[in-house]
DNA sequence: TTGTAAGCGTTATCAT
DNA sequence: ATGATAACGCTTACAA
């Protein structure tokens, strides 16, 4: 039962004060080199570990810094994770992972715990759809640095980690018309979050640079809930337009995913007679039998990078460069390669 | 900057003292009901929050527990843990994800800052397949519940919630034998940690229980870091084998996919002349084209089980059942449909 | 029913 | 160079 040794224990022993043992434990200047080998052996010898709660309260600031995405289960949002970690590992940071299943009311309970449990700081991909940003303004009073990862919001001072979103629907687009498609569905995301407004724009921005009409019947939005269902449904509709489309550029993987599916049903030949590309190179594209052509965010570098504009900016001084933005790179694979 | 509000700001403004502020709103019987209401109106009107880090510092516990898996990008894992905070988070419980990577050493780590930061409780599917447990045993004599997912250890009066492996090798084996298979091989993980132990004997045992001699040259061991090219070697291995085998029951789906795609590139027909099946059922094993006969764990349903079993551990008196085992169920897809 | 005060483990600010 | 003490926010004997 090994009762936890603190500092107390270490001066006891010592026969000198806590205040010393702290001091020599913390690289103070103000303590003798003597009594700090001696501490410092002592220390090691009792197998002391400084409480991390106490001092959490003491600082005001805690080891930790939470990430908040809307699930851990996107290949994305599991890389973005794993560079932060190993940005951060070094460092000591604690990271702590949330989920907003992208519920706007989950973010707000998810910031508020950790504003409670004092994280040293918040990375977060944002869900929230509306336009309330109270709950990120709490962050920014509470002298919390925050970071975007990803998915942003405007707001002033705050850092911000993102691919190019409008580069890449930009790409996407291109290469679907440089497949010889000329009627391309565009099935997006929340108009309201920023990325999939970016991507969206790209893919206009594509269309109008090649002479191509954009048609709003072309477009489908999903919700992120049930993507692959989107992408049947998307496709079930856009086969029944008068003149429908011979690509879609999807925003999503699972989305696209549902929409091969819809198609091979339909005995529409992909990519023969329509291509289909998606975004975020999940891992399945690659596997699929049937190749998907993606978007690669290169994630575990977004982490990574984020890691380090939060530890530049808890270094103080930092009018640096906080706002990063990465450029997208486009797998072609099987899904388009028409020719 | 709004400064935080603490107990002494609504005692102050009360003319009473904090003990009185923290009785109201404990709902500890020694405070009038008069004063209780008074607290709890002014308390809300200030917006007061509860200092957790005090809290925990406190009481030695904090509000969070820690959940320790080799990685959450595995649907598998990314499940159970939504299962546990669906369970745990009207509790008002904050769960801390940590990622071994399946290092050992990490796994030391993780237990360390968990117990650093004073959780209430640990979840771990373990890594470590050392036969060292001592980092566990710190758990242990630090009295924070510990409640194995999945992958656990032989530890005396640790709570796990599990599935019945045994049982997951035995069906999917008979499954195989049902389709006609004589000759299967069984990829399966590190033989030092249970489940994959477990699989393997289910296997053995179905094959003995239908008068097939297990051939040891049919096993194959894969590691979890490179498990689609492990897949892939199994296959380049086991088809060089004077009598090849005509199925395989791997303990991965990443592994039975590696496998598949290396017996496509040889024009090898499944299910007709060769079957495969996985386990977990990853969403991708649906996805496919050839879709993956697989096992389902119920992840979802494992993590709030556990999540009972940790509520129930701490309420005390608990010598109820904290040994759960779910009983696995299996996917029959068309990479084993041969009839 | 309420107030007083000690204590959780640490560090910063005084003194000495 | 070291010691004493207050403070971080909260709970809980013990007193009143």
């Amino acid at each position: 039962m090994s009762k936890k040794v603190t500092i107390y224990d270490i001066a006891k022993k010592l026969n000198i004060t806590a205040a010393s043992v702290s001091r020599a434990l913390n690289n103070n200047p103000r303590i003798s080199e003597s009594t700090r080998k001696l501490v410092l052996e002592t220390a090691a010898k009792m197998n002391y570990k400084p409480n991390k709660v106490a001092l959490a309260l003491r600082n005001g600031k805690s080891n930790s810094v939470g990430v908040i995405v809307p699930r851990v289960n996107r290949n994305f949002f599991s890389n973005l994770i794993r560079g932060l970690e190993e940005e951060l590992y070094p460092f000591g940071y604690q990271v702590i992972i949330c989920q907003t299943y992208d519920e706007g009311k989950r973010e707000i309970d998810n910031i508020n715990a950790l504003l409670d449990a004092h994280v040293g700081g918040i990375f977060l991909s944002i869900s929230s759809n509306t336009a309330n940003l109270d709950h990120l303004k709490r962050v920014i009073n509470s002298n919390v640095p925050l970071i975007f990862l990803d998915r942003k919001a405007d707001m002033q001072g705050v850092g911000s980690v993102t691919i190019n979103d409008h580069e890449a629907g930009y790409i996407s687009t291109q290469h679907l018309i440089d497949q010889g498609c000329r009627r391309i569905a565009h099935l997006g995301g929340d108009q309201r979050i920023e990325i999939y407004k970016d991507r969206f724009e790209g893919y206009k921005q594509a269309l109008h640079d090649n002479n191509i009409e954009f048609d709003k019947k072309y477009f489908y939005q999903f919700n992120r809930n049930n993507s692959i269902d989107g992408g049947k449904e998307a496709v079930t509709k856009l086969l029944k337009l008068s003149s429908p489309p011979d690509a879609i550029f999807s925003a999503s993987d699972f989305v696209a995913l549902g929409a091969i599916q819809e198609l091979q049903k339909r005995n529409v030949r992909i990519p023969e007679d329509f291509c289909v590309s998606g975004f975020s190179n999940e891992p399945f594209t690659k596997f699929m039998e049937l190749s998907i052509t993606s978007i690669d965010q290169f994630p575990i570098e977004m982490g990574k990078i984020a890691a380090k504009v939060f530890l530049e900016q808890i270094k103080g001084g930092h009018k640096k460069q906080n706002k990063v933005v990465l450029d997208p790179k486009l797998h072609i694979r099987k899904s388009t390669s028409k020719l």
